[in-house]
DNA sequence: GAATAGTCGTTAGTATACGAACGAGTTTGG
DNA sequence: CCAAACTCGTTCGTATACTAACGACTATTC
């Protein structure tokens, strides 16, 4: 049972057993599990999730967004984006405001305390990303990057 | 921008800019995103989400489990497997007994509609997995998921 | 220029995910 | 043998994540 390919008694020729751990959807799970108590870990503020992260650190390079085009830059639906601003919003990290142009959209940017925040955690970022990846080799890291952007 | 090595004016020599697309904690996130979608649409069954699968095919595995047990099994903690537990036994896909032997422990197994929903739903599992890494070659599946495993 | 289609942000509902604390029960060490 | 340490399952609170529906607004199309 140790191996992928072996065979199970009862298996029809050719087809192996369907094992957990073996998914790539399991395998990816727990790797993002592990991403995530890893970035609580380094990031150096316990209050500061993943996504709240991304969200401050895409307003911190685009200066200015509206909601959704915020979620989408940071991979969150409508509805996960407005709990993340919100609670952003509600500890003054971001401001919003109504875009003139459009009434139908609000516009986000950092407030200094959010800018000032984003600074301080960017090196925690580097030593988060630098701990998930430390079990493989500087190629190894490369290759699997890559090999995790084709199925992304 | 679109190199990873590209030096930004104002950065100091050797020093690349923070980019939230190449952090692999935002990367897994979104592949992990990617791969739930794909679960939902090649499992056959709209009520049965990933974790849930899980604990379905380890128990249709091992028998019976206690709950603990299961969610270590299935990499959830006691929170989670709990309310994963409450739902399939809700909808009477495991039954849970106490456990003689040890007064704080429930046992679970499947039920024999849990079985059956097993049985008819691995297919879709395999399914699954090959949508999910459907861009890549065989080699690089295999290159993928032993990268995937050293950082889990 | 008016009907249609699409987008914006919100809300409600369901399902992970995890920390923290709890009472009940079991194991371990002195 | 008994107190300390641990484990079991539960509960509460917070934070993603997604679907579906909604009213408001904007863009398209005839």
């Amino acid at each position: 049972m140790d191996d992928a390919a072996h065979k199970v008694p009862g298996d029809a020729e050719g087809a192996a057993a369907y094992r957990l751990e073996d998914q790539i959807g399991h395998v990816l799970r727990r790797a993002h599990q592990r991403a995530s108590a890893i970035f609580q870990e380094h990031i150096g503020d316990p209050n500061v999730t993943p996504t709240q992260f991304a969200a401050l650190v895409k307003l911190h390079d685009e200066g200015q967004l509206s909601q959704n085009h915020l979620g989408r830059l940071t991979a969150m639906d409508r509805a996960t984006i407005q709990g993340v601003t919100r609670r952003l919003v509600g500890r003054a990290l971001i401001a919003a405001e109504p875009d003139p142009g459009d009434k139908r959209r609000t516009l986000l940017r950092l407030t200094p305390a959010g800018e000032a925040l984003v600074r301080r955690l960017v090196p925690g970022g580097w030593a988060v990303s630098d701990a998930t990846l430390a079990p493989l080799t500087a190629a190894e890291r490369k290759a699997f990057l890559a090999l995790l952007r084709k199925i992304t």
